[in-house]
DNA sequence: CCCAGACCGTAAGTATACTGTCAATTAACA
DNA sequence: TGTTAATTGACAGTATACTTACGGTCTGGG
């Protein structure tokens, strides 16, 4: 009986693979991004960090975590240059020490609002090469592979989780 | 006339963007990765360039950052931890003292030869929860997305022009 | 032949995105 | 109640992923 073929090592093979297709997605993702928003100076990551805080308020990081799927390390950093930007204000919580709250600022209400047109500017862009059926084949198809895959990623989303949390206590 | 209003701050819209999917999609493929890889302590970066140096010997950093659509600078690092590691070895080339040469070393390539079933695992696993239909649909989705956008990217993928000059010089 | 410009690798700086670990604090339970 | 367990934010370490800039090198037009 012959052995299996080894495959052949081309770079096709790995421009077809779907990991490769996520990293330069991702990468195009963020350029187009920076460029609508460069007025503002604002990275992805700190827009999803000042929707979560605006919508819950008074949320701490561990949980804000929870809520963009964002590594609780990193998100250390995030806060810290949202703050030194003055858009993010922490206050330790009265009833756990252990706690320091999060509270947008004023100028942080008002950029999120401003940027708004831009960052949808962005995500039209993303997608604007493809044809309109196309564009919500595909994200419908992301959005349920994102969520069947949740549990593979080392910072799994865990909204209703945290929100939860944050309700009770 | 009223005005315009403002769209709600929310974060389902979050969610529902291009943009947060391919993050999420991006860091789900890369502990899959990692997961599936791990006896082998290669990233998916050091396994795309050990294949474009395999499949293109001799070839030099700026080139290779063009095959792989990779930024020059953090290329850099990238091979050196590559050559740490002796899968690579840099030559400096004899008819043009700015460049040095990429090889794989005998280890390299055989590293390479062993980690392709697990990447390839790693690959299917990325779009096991779809349907096989889905899976098709998606690939071909990005990978056309991906092409058409990509001049938007900082760093564009140019491998017909890097790979001409290759056979030029 | 010369020199302006292009090109090569490299370095410093910023920002994700993880891995650990740690001390302080709070919660849970025997 | 008292001791262990879990949680929180912080820190150090690694690896992308980009920016600008800089010295060394080559190349083309005058």
């Amino acid at each position: 009986m012959p052995s299996k073929p080894l495959p052949p090592i081309t770079m096709d093979a790995v421009y077809a693979a779907p990991g490769y297709l996520f990293r330069r997605m991702q990468q195009i993702a963020v350029s187009i991004f920076m460029e609508e928003c460069k007025a503002f100076d604002l990275t992805p990551v700190q827009y999803a960090a000042l929707t979560a805080i605006h919508t819950h308020p008074g949320i701490d990081a561990t949980r804000l975590s929870a809520v963009i799927a964002f590594d609780r390390s990193t998100l250390g950093s995030v806060i810290e240059r949202l703050e030194a930007k003055d858009f993010v204000e922490r206050k330790p919580a009265p009833e756990d020490r252990r706690i320091k709250l999060l509270y947008l600022t004023k100028p942080g209400v008002a950029i999120l609002r401003e940027i708004i047109p831009a960052v949808e500017r962005a995500q039209a862009r993303m997608l604007e090469p493809l044809k309109p059926a196309d564009r919500k084949a595909l994200t419908a198809l992301l959005s349920q592979l994102v969520d069947l895959n949740n549990e593979a990623s080392r910072v799994p989303l865990r909204a209703e989780d945290a929100l939860e949390r944050l309700g009770k206590g």
